[in-house]
DNA sequence: GACAATTGTTGTCGTCAACAACAATCTTTC
DNA sequence: GAAAGATTGTTGTTGACGACAACAATTGTC
């Protein structure tokens, strides 16, 4: 609507930035805002990077940490069983699987109830690995805290139950 | 802490499952949930997928209509100006914009202050099929409405409004 | 035992973020 | 005003990721 308005766009307001802006901090997005997709995808992005910078250190990203923290809340599972509780492709989780057993913290175990299926453990060096994850992961979560506030995180957590 | 348990994972409740659940249901996520990144990642692939669906029949998904809607809302901005708003690498949004320039809804003029930039416009057909495109993300939008409730979107909105 | 379904694997395709390099152009600095 | 540096759009590469399709081995079903 108003298609009229075509060249006039509202790029600044008024001349009285006191503040040494960012020539494109002060866009409008219009429609933009009031999609809840565009604003969880920003945040999504933001809380991955600062995830994936926290655990810098110890070369672990979002998806290998859950891979492993599941394994490890759940020793014996199979391959098939990690994919569908994680919404992972069982395609895509072989290679993760490749990785974190190259790397020693996780093993591959032929299954005898189903010579198909493999029974996933943590190695003693996975466990170890995984304490210090965590505590690395409870650092990142902090952050999340600092950015968003303590309230509104739980908030975050409680709307988004249905979706772990 | 408590390393020891390791093999005595709680895979399963007491055997009286009287409802045919899917295995992968009863998995338990230990320290998974409570990661604010984990819920926000699950949901933002249902989002995504939504809006991919509803948006299906036009062909239009969430990165192109962000574009879209930022140049409707803001005409004569540069690339570089839309990236830094939408977060976009710029590297990326020339393949975005040569596909919707292609489809001939974005034009990119030759800008006559900054020889070296590109003023982004919609074309006259860009502008009816983004009022059509919005249309159809309202849509989208109701159907988060129904699977996280009103209130709780408006919640969400609000919390992570400052990602915008 | 024949046939369908499941599991792990391999491969391809397309999306996306992150870099790096480059030519053209603007801006700053001397 | 010329040289040096920064910016803009572009091209290309890399790697993570989701989606699909095919396959052998194995299991389940009839």
């Amino acid at each position: 609507m108003t298609a009229s308005a075509t060249q006039t766009a509202p790029r600044k307001r008024a001349g009285n930035g006191a503040a040494p802006h960012d020539v494109a901090d002060e866009i409008g997005l219009d429609a933009l805002v009031g999609h809840a997709g565009y604003a969880v995808r920003r945040f999504q992005i933001w809380i991955f990077q600062d995830f994936i910078k926290t655990l810098g250190a110890v070369d672990i990203r979002p998806t290998q940490y859950s891979v492993l923290t599941l394994i490890g809340a759940n020793p014996g599972l199979s391959q098939m069983a990690v994919a569908k509780r994680l919404g992972i492709e069982r395609a895509r989780l072989v290679h993760l699987l490749d990785s974190l057993e190259q790397r020693n913290y996780v093993k591959r175990v032929k299954s005898k109830v189903d010579r198909r299926s493999h029974a996933l453990h943590l190695t003693t060096q996975g466990e170890t690995a995984l304490a210090k994850f965590k505590r690395l992961a409870a650092e990142h979560e902090r952050h999340v805290e600092e950015k968003i506030g303590k309230e509104n995180r739980a908030q975050l957590l409680r709307i988004l139950a249905g979706f772990t």
